[in-house]
Order: structure tokens, then C-alpha cells, then sequence
DNA sequence: CTACTTTGGCAACAGCGTTGCTTAAGTGCA
DNA sequence: TGCACTTAAGCAACGCTGTTGCCAAAGTAG
């Protein structure tokens, strides 16, 4: 098993609850643990990876990395040194001179390993290859139906996902795969991978899911909720932002991203976004509330009442905008897609003055995207 | 300056935004920094004594830090050298045999050092001095006009500091200080310690408390808003809970703490709490909205209705505890303390079947303690 | 052409946790 | 009482980390 492989089975084993120790990004994240020297090492690596990635095409260069990271000069050279040898990292050119010699610039090699993420729709089962830049290299799509239950559907997810592990990169073969990302309706155990009660599938109650991936495919299996993924997807690059995906499709659901790292409570439930009370005593909604958000804003898009559904999701937003202060508010489900427009202005109107700014999802693949992200997350020393 | 002093220091330098490196608790925390030698021993070290802190006078065995931390027996041998040496860890006797040589049992010395932490309300000033443990080894109270202004203010806090500075260690003498941890009320910007517009006390809008107060009194000085120390000292221990404090006083606010850290948002301005909108369309609020919780549950106090006062405040708090996926919700200001029989049982009552439980918090010096807890944290490891 | 500045590698080093081994201090059984 | 076994904990040597001191390389500025 080599260094990557093994980071990120370990690291996965850290969102399971348990390994810990020498694998990249091994520092922070969840478990309170005693950091010893090559969890030492692996954080830095991934620390510089992280800011490569950022860092685009063009590089940066080594006394830029010092500076970022807070190590000496030295110490940066000494960790590009190993990540080049591991043929993560290549030069890229020369930077112009502030008045002495011009820094040899470092960049990271996308090509160099990749992810795979699938986004289990109710209808339609969406996979895409992305590589370590999280650019999508290659992205397939399929009708799926999620009713047929387990053994129908991880069918297919695991021959899309086959699939896409031959799939040539753009020039050369396949790169390594570090692992795949599944995003499926919640709610689910992200820690364990297990699904709960999927509102109209009572068959996958309690399928573990990620395990039974993780046997069919022998890689790495990370499972989370698609609203976890569409979050992580939006604003795959800030680092210490907070953001919400809202997403209007048969249900209402959120994804929340605080400090820069999606947060899932503490039994994985958190997001929980549609049975908000905002009018308290109103119109009995599905869960047995009065008011919810979801009653309030379907009912209005099932009169045709765009605008007032936008305003309802609005001040819904706007709740959330002002409990957890956050930068931007991303819209995204099909009945958002179907009038993007309306919904943008009707929850902008809503969020005016409160400093976060309102804006749409890419609609189709962006799930997928977040799934690859959850694997690409850990790798670059995300908390797993 | 000694090693401790300069972790304070250091991690309060960490919290405004700035240096890093050689800090005990130094791996962890906001700034995604490189990790080097005294980093890395500086968050063993604190780990260690969070550790201890938590076993409390009984203490724990080499062995069992061990396992705990992940590290070896030998490496967890010399980190508690290390502290023995310092005064922060002694022998506590040995434990019981499971088959050998019975384990040398370690214990945190609370009296090593101590903390102060003082809360600013908005007619009383609480100040509490705490040693390592968190307890409190003497508190004082007096009568305070916040709308006296900055000046006056200020003289009263530094005086009541110094005094507690001061003050001797059960037994022994005063113990070194390791910082101060100031409560007032919101909103402030608590990366900068610089106060917002307080509603009712324009005179405070932009003032530098931390800094003045850090340069009168020639210690590391953490600012933050009341509710925020309230969330912290309500549940002081717990590693990774979720938890919120609710407060009800001349308005209502919030704390939250996510994955057992305290959150504060992109512009430390998380908790707005009373301007949910819980009633679309609703009465209109001082703030300029409508149906906010708020005016909800203040009207219905000043009717004397505090059973719909209750029954308000349990449908907001159930929509946090669905949205955040918390475990704990914490009551408590001076309305609630009126009638905290009602206000528990109302909040109980919303949040039944949903996982969490509703608890008034302690009285009268909780939020002081939630300030020192401010310093102390970081001590033992916690992002500052 | 001659300073001067900046970059970045080489070598020696200090300090961290780890490994291998030894000693200490108990339990359990004959 | 004696012996084997188990667990705890320290000593010494070690490997590997980032750091420091030094120097060569490669530009700019006059």
C-alpha cells in the first residue's frame, strides 16, 4: 500500500471514529489527539498542497509557502523536495525578481492522483472523475430509481463508479484513485455511513451503505448527505467562510459549511432546514408541525406564487444568515433551477443590509462535485 | 518571560489574528498554519493536561494517557516529566493492580496557575478568579453603570482585577495569573476586542476594551460577548457536544457551541438570536422587523403570560436544535431566572422527541466563569 | 564590471516521539 | 515460601522532523 492509499484509508478511518497517526493531514480534525512525528509531517505536506491547490496553474513559490505556512524557508524546500519526489508537485517556471534572484515557482500536478463522486438521486444517478485541481476530467449520467432499492442500486452506482476509475485522464492513462465520495438523500450516519429514514424509501432504513461500497470497489468509500455535498461544492476554496446551501426540490433541505468545514452535528442530523417554524399556529405540514418553511414555500410553488415562495425562503435565509453570520446563501433543488431568477431576487430582497450575498448553484453535476470533494478534502488536511 | 506566560501570550497573539509556532496548544486552532517542533510539544502538552483536567483530583495512569492520546507510554513518560517539572502535574498515588505492577496515578495541580475572568453587565460587575480546574477560588460582585461610559467603566473592571490578582490561593499564595477573560454584552468583534453598537450605549460604539484593557493591566486579555462566555461556562467539560445558551434579559440572545467550540461566525456576529423571524407578518419588532422572537416572547412576559413566553421560546430553540443538531439547551438572564420552572418546562415541551434536553444555567456568576474559561481553554488546547 | 539582494541547497544540529531493553512492583498458583 | 507471569515505567540509542549557519547561484542596479 503506498503513502496515499494508506492517508486516506487512514484518514477515512478517522471519520469512522478511529485510527489515527501518520497519514497526511493527520493533525487536526476531530479526534483530540497527541501529534506525533510523522502525523507532523503529514499535516505540513498537506498544509503546502493545500496552498499549491489554491494557488492555481501559476504556482508559488518557496519563500511565498514559508511565509504562509510559517515554517522556515528550509523546512519548505525540505517538504517540496519529498512532494516532488512523490510526483505531486513540479516546477513551473520562474517568477519575476524583486531585486535578486527570481523564485523558482512550485505548482501542483493535478493530474497526479484523482477522486470520484456520485450524487444518488431519487431519478438519476450522476458520477463524475475530478482531479486533484477538483476539475471535473470526465462525468457520466444516468436515470436511476432509488424506490428499486439496495441491490438495484448499488448495481449501477458501483459500475458507473468501475467505470470511472479506467477512465484516461486527458493525455496520459488513469491516475491513482484516492477514494470515492457518495452523496444520497438524507438523513444518514456520516460518521458510520449508514442510511436512516429516507422520507418515501422505507427499504434503505439502516442500509449500511458506505461499508457495502467500500467491500464491492476495495477503495476508500466516503458517504455523506447531498446537502453536505452541494455546500462543500459551492465554495470549495474559502477557508474559514461560511456559507449555506439551500435546496428546493421534493423537500427542503440545508447544508452548512462554518469556518470553512461543513458542519453535521452531533449525530449527523444538522441541516435540518425545512421544518423551521416561521409562522407560528400556521398551515399544518407534513411532519405534524404548523409553519414550517417547507409547507409555507411548496404550497405557495404549488399555487404558482413564485414570488411569495422566494420571500418565504427568504426570510427563511435570512434567519440563518443572521443566527450562524454567514458570508453567502446558495440556492439549488429544481424548483430553484426551474426560475433561478425569481428566487435570487426574492431571497437577495430578503438578505439586504445583513452582509451575505444570495446566489444560484450550478445546476446538474455540482453534487457529484461536492461528493469528489469529500474525498479530495481530508487529502489536502481538511478535517475528515 | 516563562514558558507559561508566553503561551498566553502567544495563543491570545493567535486569536487576534497573528503569530503562531511554539505555543502550547499551538497545532490546533483558526490559523492553518505550518506545524513545527515546539508546536507539535506545545499541543502534547496541552492535550495532556486536558486530559487530566477532565479525570479531575483522582487523577489517571500513564498508561491510560496513553491510549487516550495515541501516543506511546514512553512519549506520554516524558511529557509528563516535562509538566511535573513545571509544577502543573504531581503524583497522585497508585491505582489499583489489573495483574502487575499497579499504575503511578497523575493529577493536574489546580493551583499551579488560575485565571480571572469578569463580567460587564449592563448594571453589575461579576468578577471570578479560577484556578486550573475551573473552580472558583473567590468571586466579588458590585453595582455597575454601563452607560457611564468607557472611562468609568474601565476604572471599576481594573480595579476589581487587580484585586483579584491579588488574591491568595486557598492556603498558599496568589498563584501565577495566566490571563483575563472579559463577558460583555454584544455585539463586538472579537478577533479585534473592539466593541459594536451596544443597543442602549451608543458612547461604546468602536471602543478597543481589550486593548485598554490589556494595557492597563499588562496581561493577555480575552474579549467576547456575554452569551458566548455563558455557552462556555454552561458546559465547561464536554469535548464535542453541541450545545446552546439561550439568554433572556432586556433582549434575547444567543451562544453557540458546535463540535465543542465556541462559533462565532465570519464577523464574530453568530448568536443573533432575537430577530429570528417566528411569525411572518407578525407584530412589528423594535428592530424594524415583524414576528421576530422577540417581540413574541417579551410581549407576552410584559402581559404576564409567561406560559406562551415559554411556548415562543420553544419553538425557536426547536428550530435551532433541528437546524445546529444540538444536544443541550442552556436557559438562562433574568427573565428566565423570574420563573425558570415555566420557561424549562415550555422549552422541554417544544423540544420533546427531538433529542435534546432543556437545563437552566447556574445563576448569577455562570457568565463570569464562561470568561475565564476563555483563557483557560486554550491553555488545555482549545482553538483560541 | 562591481556591489547588493534574493533564492535555495548542503551540512551540522537540537529536539520530538519511537524502539529495544532493563528494572520495579505487583498477582496467582503450587 | 518460592517461582512464573504480568504490568508499569525509566534509560539509552535511534530515526526523523524542522532549524540554524553557511555558501553558491542568479538575478538587479549603478
Amino acid at each position: 500500500m503506498d503513502t496515499v492509499s494508506k492517508a486516506i484509508t487512514a484518514n477515512t478511518a478517522t471519520a469512522n471514529g478511529g485510527v489515527r497517526g501518520g497519514v497526511r493531514g493527520g493533525v487536526r480534525g476531530g479526534v483530540r489527539g497527541g501529534v506525533n512525528l510523522p502525523a507532523l509531517r503529514g499535516h505540513n505536506d498537506a498544509l503546502v498542497l493545500h496552498l499549491l491547490r489554491g494557488a492555481g496553474p501559476s504556482g508559488l513559490g518557496r519563500s511565498e509557502l514559508a511565509e504562509r505556512t510559517g515554517l522556515t524557508p528550509q523546512a519548505v524546500s525540505k517538504i517540496t523536495a519529498r512532494l516532488r519526489g512523490e510526483g505531486l508537485v513540479a516546477e513551473a517556471g520562474r517568477g519575476a525578481s524583486t531585486g535578486g534572484k527570481p523564485r523558482t515557482l512550485l505548482r501542483l500536478v493535478p493530474e497526479a492522483r484523482c477522486a470520484v463522486g456520485a450524487h444518488i438521486d431519487r431519478d438519476e444517478l450522476r458520477v463524475v472523475r475530478v482531479d486533484l485541481a477538483g476539475r471535473v476530467t470526465a462525468d457520466w449520467r444516468e436515470p436511476l430509481d432509488f424506490g428499486a432499492g439496495p441491490g438495484v442500486v448499488l448495481d449501477a452506482v458501483a459500475d458507473a463508479v468501475v467505470r470511472a476509475f479506467a477512465h484516461p485522464e486527458s493525455g496520459a492513462g488513469p491516475s491513482p484513485v484516492l477514494g470515492v465520495g457518495i452523496a444520497a438523500p438524507g438523513p444518514l450516519d456520516w460518521r458510520t455511513g449508514v442510511l436512516g429514514r429516507v422520507t418515501g424509501f422505507p427499504e434503505w432504513e439502516g442500509f449500511p451503505l458506505r461499508e457495502e461500497l467500500a467491500g464491492r470497489l476495495g477503495v476508500a468509500v466516503v458517504l455523506d448527505k447531498d446537502t453536505n455535498a452541494g455546500v462543500g461544492a459551492a465554495d470549495g476554496g474559502g477557508d474559514f467562510g461560511a456559507s449555506v446551501y439551500l435546496h428546493v426540490g421534493t423537500g427542503l433541505g440545508a447544508g452548512l459549511r462554518l469556518n470553512g468545514e461543513v458542519y453535521r452535528g452531533v449525530r449527523s442530523a444538522a441541516g435540518e432546514f425545512g421544518h423551521q417554524v416561521l409562522m407560528l399556529d400556521g398551515p399544518v405540514c407534513r411532519c405534524g408541525g404548523r409553519g414550517c418553511v417547507e409547507v409555507l414555500c411548496l404550497d405557495a410553488v404549488a399555487r404558482g406564487d413564485l414570488a411569495e415562495a422566494a420571500r418565504v425562503l427568504g426570510e427563511a435565509a435570512a434567519n440563518l444568515v443572521a443566527l450562524l453570520d454567514v458570508d453567502r446563501v446558495v440556492l439549488g433543488g429544481r424548483v430553484v433551477e426551474a426560475a433561478a431568477g425569481v428566487f435570487v431576487e426574492g431571497v437577495a430582497g430578503a438578505l439586504a443590509g445583513r452582509g451575505a450575498v444570495a446566489t444560484v448553484a450550478l445546476a446538474g453535476r455540482g453534487v457529484a462535485e461536492g461528493a469528489a470533494e469529500l474525498v479530495l478534502g481530508p487529502f489536502f488536511g481538511r478535517p475528515a
